[in-house]
DNA sequence: TTGAAAGCGGTACCAT
DNA sequence: ATGGTACCGCTTTCAA
């Protein structure tokens, strides 16, 4: 009872290996009372089918790629894992988690020698931009590539993405239309080489001020402060080093403006009897600081991914191979009209 | 050039394939420009090396498992996940996650059917229980089995854990030194059927309480509150309905100390003006709202049962097989001494 | 319904 | 240094 592979199952029960093989993968060709003796036997001798073989004869991997810059642990990044994976692990595959692709040295090293060649059945790719050059180098895997949120979806043969910019758009719009005069959009700035999904909240900033100069009186401006273990401090200095303390202020993302309400306050800096701040993201502790902020759901674009991912494996044709899912301006505590007659008092 | 075996490499490169096989393997026994040859051919046909073939081959499946209650999304359950994959991607092993093994019907039908037999090289478990015929079962996948903060370690190959009761009681003997009086300890109730890691905890606490009984004017109390979502609330209620305001209030963890500091604030009481508070865990924004924890570091558990796992799947000897290591006491800016004339003001 | 046998794509022993 | 060749464990015709 050393070896406990399909043989051994296969003679305990008294029938063939391809019984066994049909017991476990397609009980309804075998008869009832044969299915039982080679599960039984099956039990007791610990066999069950081995994912390796199958693979190798399928020619299938039951592995995919997820490629994603900085590290799993940001809270976009666990909750697109774990979307991915609650589609994925159910359908059988494993998740092969390469994390930094955004270190030059990884990024070299894994479009160079490519371990995903022939190695996977399909990649995935969260949140970051990849080159012209690269994509080709992907497409060497001659498997579907799925995008999440990643700036451009040309390249991929699906993808789901946030409209960063809109959202953003609408967020300084809710700011502007609450009566805020100076406005200011913080942020961490962007990686020069790497284009990330998120520098489109800039934009959508910009271009929401930029629409109402004409018919509002409006101060905007840009803070962005360098990547980095204490960017929100950064943000922090740069606010509070304004000329003016501004009205109204839109953040990058919650990891952002939750950390600018809880130190703005030992400042004297009250939100929203000072100031309105909006985040992005609805990200941990959004509702315990009261934030209001734009929504998104990166497990369910996680989840989404990995069933276009699967059909892409089956063949099957993508009803909508590139999918915008707008971000929902939450409303709760953070947010308040400027009221034009009773200024602030501090 | 449809076929891109390694035959085809073998063939191009006018060598055999145990040649092109070693080229990729054991490049050293490979003479220099033949592997050169081999090389070129394969990235010409866009060949490497199939993962499956090697792992049938080799009786190895470069997989390993991860089992979880909850979420991977959580704190803990991310950080450990991320410190496996650390190690263990680069080491060739894809981790196959399973997640929800607290939920009856997940566990029953895991633990029944054990999909990881023969399918994953070891197994790790996160921070929960397991029954010992769940072990048992456990046991027939003859793999290595690590726990990872597993309130016993006796059923494990390896393990390492995180002193809760010591921390905990660390906590509390750290609060009492302050000179507080009235603590408290805020915390989740265990689920009835499983016994978390965490638990220990207030272990720690009671124990400390006890101890200090004696020589110190103390009144302690447990405050436990309902699972879900809403705990948090449920504890700022249950501290704010006590007859007396604590001193002290000990958290099970920072996800609970980090919204009661914010919301009590909004009830006029404000740490360390009004009351010391220490949580623990050192997790996402403890640093923000300055509060003084108890650190673990999930992360670096997680890499180091992967590097012990590695070990035992090498048949190495482990020089500690399991490990326990102390949470660290960070001082921050929400614990005070406790002046005995000069009681709080309000 | 069941069995025999040919691979799937490598690895590694044994030769040369 | 390189080649020939049995497997590894399963799936899947093709036959019976």
């Amino acid at each position: 009872m050393h070896k406990k592979g399909i043989r051994e199952v296969a003679h305990i029960a008294g029938v063939s290996i391809s019984t066994v093989s049909r017991a476990f993968t397609r009980p309804e060709l075998v008869s009832e009372k044969t299915r039982e003796r080679v599960m039984e036997a099956a039990s007791m001798l610990d066999f069950n089918i081995s994912r390796s073989a199958t693979a190798l004869k399928s020619g299938q991997t039951f592995r995919v790629a997820l490629l994603m810059n900085e590290e799993v642990t940001s809270w976009f990044n666990t909750q697109v894992f774990a979307g991915l994976n609650s589609v994925l692990h159910d359908a059988g595959y494993d998740i092969s988690l390469f994390q930094h692709i955004d270190d030059a040295k990884n990024r070299e090293s894994f479009f160079v020698n490519l371990p995903v060649l022939r190695n996977v059945d399909a990649v995935f790719v969260a949140s970051f931009a990849i080159e012209p050059n690269e994509v080709e180098q992907l497409r060497r895997t001659h498997v579907p590539i799925i995008g999440i949120n990643t700036p451009s979806s040309s390249a991929f043969d699906a993808s789901i993405s946030i409209d960063d910019e809109a959202g953003m758009f609408r967020a300084a719009q809710h700011m502007i239309n609450l009566g805020h005069h100076k406005i200011v959009y913080t942020c961490s700035a962007a990686e020069e080489s790497l284009e990330a999904s998120i520098d489109a909240r800039g934009r959508g900033f910009v271009r929401a001020c930029e629409a109402a100069e004409g018919t509002h009186d409006i101060d905007w401006k840009v803070l962005s402060v360098p990547r980095g273990r204490d960017f929100a401090d950064a943000a922090l200095a740069a606010v509070l080093s304004e000329e003016t303390f501004p009205d109204a202020i839109c953040c990058q993302m919650d990891m952002m403006a939750i950390p600018l309400i809880i130190k703005l306050q030992r400042h004297g800096y009250y939100s929203p009897r000072d100031y309105s701040i909006i985040g992005f993201d609805d990200s941990a502790y959004a509702d315990t600081v009261d934030l209001t902020t734009m929504r998104q759901d990166p497990f369910s674009m996680g989840a989404t991914a990995a069933k276009k991912g699967l059909k892409l494996l089956r063949g099957e044709p993508l009803d909508e191979p590139h999918s915008i899912v707008e971000p929902r301006l939450v409303l709760r505590g953070t947010d308040a009209r400027l009221e034009p007659d009773r200024p602030l008092e501090r």
